[in-house]
DNA sequence: TATACTGTGTATATATAATATATACAGTTA
DNA sequence: TAACTGTATATATTATATATACACAGTATA
């Protein structure tokens, strides 16, 4: 499994091992039921603490995406990808509700935030 | 002035009021050169130390829209009002950047995120 | 079958940085 | 000098990250 952390990144460095796990459920690249590296094995490879890798794997278990087992590692919990997706979904639209209503206090409307959106994706297909 | 802090938002309180100063000088609130309250007057309304508006204030001179002097007040600086504006609008199509590559990692198209922020302005519309 | 070995996660104590505070200091004007 | 203003210093608390010592699970082997 291929994670990168940065350290110029604010995202604390247990966030960023998170976010990446969860992108490695959803996209299938890890399987329900598959072991995850061992926090010491991960923790080396990414030069890091194993508290943190621990920190990591503790909170994924907690929102329900890993099933950590003592003596035996962490393990992708059952049913976890779409969930994850739909999770992913929501969370967007949390983040969009909170734009449109920040936008809108600086005089910025709902159709202007659209259109900075539309902008992205052509020049986007423009590359 | 109007600020209201909120303890439960994990947002630094110094942050939560250098934001609704920003609005208040974007929506026109807080004119140009006009003077603010002193920080001892916000601290106490706020129920908050002297210092920690006085952190907004500062970052928010270094961020170029007030001006402070000693002995004096601080001020609205010339010229912040659709400065802000654009300031505010390019950090929107930032965060827009980041959640339409976030969503793709995890399988989400940008026409699906199209879609919830169109979702969003319906029912706002219904309301 | 007992036990030692090697892998796994866990708990405790410590360091550093960000946030928030109280209190003492200094500039400005009337 | 009085009554405002902002400023500087030292301290407390919390979040993040670490090192090190501890405990659990499976397995090889004496």
């Amino acid at each position: 499994m291929l994670i990168v952390i940065s350290y110029t990144n604010p995202e604390p460095i247990f966030r960023q091992i998170m976010e990446q796990i969860k992108i490695a459920i959803a996209s299938g690249d890890l399987k329900e039921e598959e072991k995850l590296p061992s926090i010491r094995e991960m923790a080396q490879e990414l030069k890091v603490s194993v508290i943190t890798v621990k920190r990591a794997y503790t909170d994924l278990e907690t929102e329900g995406w890993l099933v950590t087992r003592p003596g035996l590692g962490s393990f992708v919990a059952r049913v976890s990808r779409s969930d994850l997706k739909e999770e992913k979904r929501n969370e967007i639209k949390k983040v969009l509700l909170d734009i449109v209503d920040t936008a809108a206090q600086y005089g910025i409307t709902a159709e202007e935030v659209a259109g900075l959106l539309a902008s992205i994706e052509n020049e986007r297909k423009g590359s």
